[in-house]
DNA sequence: TTGACATCGGACACTCATGTCTGATTTATT
DNA sequence: AATAAATCAGACATGAGTGTCCGATGTCAA
């Protein structure tokens, strides 16, 4: 509780140098690429993407595993922040959904191996658990979707939260076996969404 | 063409015994198991719940590859099957497909770790390719529903395809994660894919 | 029953990845 | 310019997995 701040200032118990930033920052990518391209990429390719030498990385994170996790809490909080950006309390519902996928689609997309990697490391629910930064900020729009009748309110919140999240998922997917033409894919995938979790003006 | 058949009679080279026979089927079902709850099972540890030791697996597939590329055949077949069994060309769109759904999700959510496996071992189109025994059951049963005007018409087959498989593993993915009652899974899934595919009564 | 087939049990060489350690060198900070 | 921090380059031990080979034992089929 006390020991973690957001702002991150104040708990630093001894000051990194400038380079030291750098070479975090750019092992993070490398490995946030690496990763999505093959859940099994090694250190040493790692290392190679961030240009820095193997070695180097183990100054940072003690080891795979805990580079993998700071690879995943970035992940998230990339998506965490853009996801804020788009202002998912604001606005009619569907709008609204509609706004938030627009801006945080590509960056859940090229994340999407990371979801294999995590999805054989962690369990479901630690899976899960790491998901809230974004999570928590869907489900409330979702609540007042289905309390304004704008979706179905027939369905669980966390339901339709992971049918959103997997059709995203497959569009990516699509895309990259040439079914689904780069231009059209985010309005397919939008008026999918919609399609699957709006309430029916009526039929069953 | 001409060099493989159906029914696997004419083409067998040479004839296997019995034993032999009974050891395939069990590193096949072995490995179908093992690999669907850790894709980076080892030999060993297939091996081990064949009930068989390492080298015997190598005795009828040369390379752990090969292994897979047979488990991918195999698992692909027992869904083909299913599907066949359950009609998909028979009665009105909307009821083949919840009937096909309902007969092929378990076995569907059942391989769902081996579609994480494939997805970084094969590119996505070979992986599609794979997939064909199931999908040309499916396609047609899409393209009828859409002429008959009971699937959207506004987007591809191969779409509509893509997300009804994604909402299969999503449903067993939320059953793992203890979010969705099991027994509540299956209509929620199928239900949550008409609504998804379903033309809109008039409301866009 | 007999001979070929198949499995067993274990050993072996090989490759690859992880994690640690060293001294030398470069870079940031004051 | 001086000091501390960080990276480099490379070696090392360790462990795990793959693929191969062997003699011995068991089992199917004619």
């Amino acid at each position: 509780m006390a020991q973690k701040t957001t702002t991150a200032e104040a708990p630093t118990p001894k000051r990194r140098r400038a380079d030291a930033d750098r070479s975090v920052a750019a092992i993070l990518d490398a490995a946030l690429e690496a990763l999505a391209s093959d859940p099994d990429s090694s250190m040493s390719e790692i290392a190679r993407r961030a240009g820095v030498v193997r070695a180097t990385i183990y100054v940072h994170f003690p080891t795979r595993e805990a580079l993998l996790d700071a690879v995943m809490d970035y992940a998230v909080g990339q998506v965490a922040e853009a996801t804020r950006g788009a202002e998912p309390e604001r606005g009619e519902p569907v709008a609204a959904l509609a706004r938030v996928l627009r801006a945080t689609w590509r960056q859940l997309a090229q994340f999407h191996g990371l979801l294999a990697l995590n999805t054989a490391r962690l369990s479901a629910e630690e899976l899960h658990r790491r998901h809230l930064p974004v999570l928590d900020q869907l489900e409330p729009l979702i609540e007042r979707g289905q309390e304004q009748g704008a979706f179905r309110p027939d369905l669980p919140v966390s339901w339709l939260l992971a049918v959103t999240r997997s059709i995203v998922h497959t569009a990516s997917h699509e895309i990259r076996g040439g079914r689904l033409p780069d231009p059209e894919a985010e309005d397919v995938m939008i008026s999918t969404i919609l399609g699957a979790i709006r309430a029916n003006g009526g039929r069953g």
